[in-house]
DNA sequence: TTGTAGGCGTTATCAG
DNA sequence: CTGATAACGCCTACAA
């Protein structure tokens, strides 16, 4: 493993001279420089990163968490990200679980975007407040250099649930995610908005965002003599699991019971009917987060943050 | 940020035995320790991570490396690794593109799991001639502390082109994947055994494992007035992509012609038919491959690593 | 244009 | 049991 000292002392320089050449300093003789960069690739040199972040106080890696590696969506919001800290010489650095709070922790980013709800805000307040400018993704926390990009989830569904009154439904039903959730939450808030200025009321199913959850409620259904007309879910996920359930059930789709879902998984294409859903450009969404956090690293002026994208696909399934 | 230096003053201690308190040390007294711990606490001191990887060069963290954050299939791998570490106490970092060199070089991980084609053998040759383990799966890299584990793409093929041809399919197609894919390669290679071993001629049509791929071949297969019996396609997404073309031009799958794929993708059971394929457990391959690389750091003597569990799942379209 | 030297925050060796 | 002190590899004033 060569080091600085070995590139230096084969090129007959000293250290601060190979450093200067190695990072493009301005101050060192062309041919000095091109012997130095020369000796360097002979030698296979590299720069140590830890004695480099050490020295700079930078790590040139921004941090991306998320909440698992499972799940269907985040996918595209990586590698928009990706894209974009790629063009800024930035390193992308995906983490779940115990390991995200301790590149946290020990300062192994220099800034971080966040999508886990695991993170605790105590951990996340602390990175920040020691100037590292942090992104939370459809959360709600607020300090020093922490900004956030969220769904518009209760004006979407709100906007959706609308049109499905103007277009005649009146018998609703909500399919829920866990409770905890701060997405179904808001999802489910628009979902109420909507009916309530029509006066309508609405059935309420427990579920858990999972495609069993919707499954076992599709079930649910299938023992009730009266069903509701349309059954809106919290996401694609357990819509896909509830349209399963109803089929197998005899139930026709949209006919009998209509459905729509969010998040426009890559699967709402390929289940019969198709999927109709509330969907967010994911990589647009990863791209101009990591766009705003270039901003804040670069000029500390904090542009202000555009909100994702969302609309309404219409399909099949209502 | 406090530093350890900030710790041991307010504790009233030397910086040593701060260090020692902090990193468990049997050599300090249980009240000392105790004081030192508190006041870290008090402090909210961490210790700078690169500081600490400097001194003690290692960095706790292991890459994981991937093409892209785009694919369907790599999420369990990662989850299953992802579990493994954070149970040895490693950090988990996945990355792509250039950042994944970067680390590489710059020595950011203490091993790596290399899941991307697009790492060139010099950068991990050399990487791993530093003394560090690692680990390529489907890929073909022989190095001093390289290992591999690879899916045996060809046998398991082979095997399921057998049972087809004991079945009494006799006139096979193979939809390719990009001829430059490792995988694509061993597959058609089984695909090839198993007919060459009955003497059946097949046919083949270029893709590129991308759903468009497939449906454009699927749209290829329907202007020939002669169909083959059964298409077999190196990859599940293209698979669908077939099925959907050829469902469109009215033909019946598997009446007409059969089709399988390869992956087990989420997808597969959610389109009409559900997909026949073959599937790697990815999660239990992800927990092996880490496990392994925890033998290897841990005591050097690298164990036997066990192949991916590879099964052949029998659905609807075929 | 090049070299000297100090220090980033830790850990670890060696004395006390 | 505790405390100086020397590295780890690199960058960067400052001096030459």
């Amino acid at each position: 493993m060569p080091t600085i000292r070995d590139v230096a002392k084969k090129a007959g320089v000293s250290i601060s001279t190979a450093s200067y050449a190695l990072n493009n300093q301005t101050n060192v003789h062309p041919d000095t420089k091109q012997k130095i960069l020369a000796i360097a690739k002979e030698l296979n040199y590299y720069p140590n990163g830890s004695a480099r972040n050490l020295k700079t106080k930078r790590t040139g890696n921004i941090g991306v968490f998320v909440y698992g590696f499972a799940g269907p969506i985040f996918s595209d919001v990586l590698e928009g990200i990706r894209q974009t800290l790629q063009a800024n010489n930035l390193n992308i650095i995906v983490s779940s679980g115990k390991a995200s709070s301790n590149l946290l922790k020990e300062r192994q980013v220099d800034g971080a975007i966040v999508f886990d709800g695991q993170l605790t805000d105590e951990v996340l307040i602390h990175y920040a407040s020691q100037g590292h400018p942090l992104f939370v993704l459809d959360r709600n926390l607020v300090g020093n250099n922490i900004y956030s990009s969220v769904i518009d989830n209760e004006g979407l569904v709100y906007r959706f649930i609308k049109e499905m009154i103007q277009k005649g439904y009146d018998d609703f039903a909500f399919l829920s995610g866990p409770t905890i959730a701060f997405n179904n939450n808001h999802r489910y808030d628009g979902f109420k908005q909507a009916l309530q200025e029509h006066r309508l009321s609405h059935t309420y199913i427990q579920g858990d965002f999972t495609i069993q959850s919707g499954y076992q409620a599709g079930l649910l259904l299938l023992k009730q003599d009266k069903r509701p007309r349309f059954v809106f879910c919290a996401n694609d996920e357990s819509a896909i699991g509830l349209i399963e359930a109803l089929k197998q059930g005899g139930v026709k789709i949209p006919e009998d019971v209509a459905v729509a879902g969010f998040d426009n998984i890559v699967l709402d294409e390929y289940i019969t009917p198709k999927l109709t859903t509330i969907g967010i450009d994911h990589m647009e969404w990863g791209k101009r987060v990591a766009n705003a956090l270039m901003d804040i690293i670069n000029d500390h002026i904090p542009k202000d943050i555009q909100e994702p994208i969302g609309k309404i696909i219409y399909r099949e399934s209502c």
